[in-house]
DNA sequence: TATTGTTATACTCTATAACTATA
DNA sequence: TATAGTTATAGAGTATAACAATA
């Protein structure tokens, strides 16, 4: 007989209802910051690295070019960012966040990051809260190919 | 000055993509055995205890009663769950599994567990898995309130 | 001809509102 | 009248297709 497997729930059924509540609740931060999801999705994302394409910028956040564009038109027309035509290929744009969009994205940033602190000292014991974030840090780091791989 | 922040990605951001390659992933399994991730969620929910509304049953696996219908619909049509009046007030629908419904739903389940299993062995250090799913199983059991709780 | 960004269109998913049947 | 379930309609979010500018 197999071997017993001790139950437990599925692990996307954990963490896609954990991480649709995380998001409703720090939306009203952001909102505080004049910031939509994808918008601080964009500032993110711009803090990695300076893109060179919003195509690029749409992709590696999960979203398509078509509809980041009006994202990308507020902020800019906030001061956030940058949106300047290549001069070496004029078709495509260059992003960068502007010293203003740098400082917003730190502020939204640090209100979502300290309540999450909280949040994790006050629901998780000391001893997992070190292992489950680097856990998390592994797993999310993994290539989308490392999950559907089917020799897994 | 204030207290260095190792700096990590936040929360929402690591879970979400995460949740949605993971489901993605999964997705090919569930429709192996005929699922949608929707009926798969039905088919969960009813294992942890026989439910008197569908739309007790739709709020609790964060679906809506009106688009949960057409799932119960074609579950029941092909045998896996029984949808019948209470007697006590013919308006309100009893839902159960049936035999061949658990069937499929262990069989689902084990393929859906059997790989996320393989996943973490592969990916995560031992000493990581369980606490990450100790962890997780811990958030994800708290009621949204917590999440969004103001004086957190 | 091919590609970036954009605009326009279609589609899917979800939410709201109206309807029926019971109570 | 109020509620469970259903059906119909509307809306938001997303994806697809067509277009203009540049290469």
């Amino acid at each position: 007989m197999a071997a017993a497997r001790e139950p437990r729930r599925d692990l996307a059924a954990m963490l896609v209802p954990l991480g649709r509540a995380l998001t409703a609740a720090e939306l009203p931060l952001l909102a505080e910051h004049g910031l939509s999801m994808w918008a601080y999705a964009v500032l993110l994302r711009l803090e990695a690295e300076p893109l060179r394409s919003q195509a690029a910028l749409a992709e590696s956040i999960g979203a398509d070019k078509t509809r980041i564009i009006e994202v990308l038109t507020a902020l800019e027309s906030r001061g956030l960012i940058s949106r300047t035509p290549d001069p070496a290929d004029r078709r495509v744009r260059l992003l960068a966040l502007t010293p203003e969009g740098s400082r917003v994205r730190d502020a939204a940033q640090s209100a979502i990051q300290s309540r999450e602190d909280r949040l994790l000292a006050h629901y998780l014991p000391p001893t997992q809260r070190t292992p489950f974030l680097t856990a998390l840090a592994t797993l999310s780091a993994l290539p989308p190919e490392s999950l559907t791989d089917p020799d897994l």
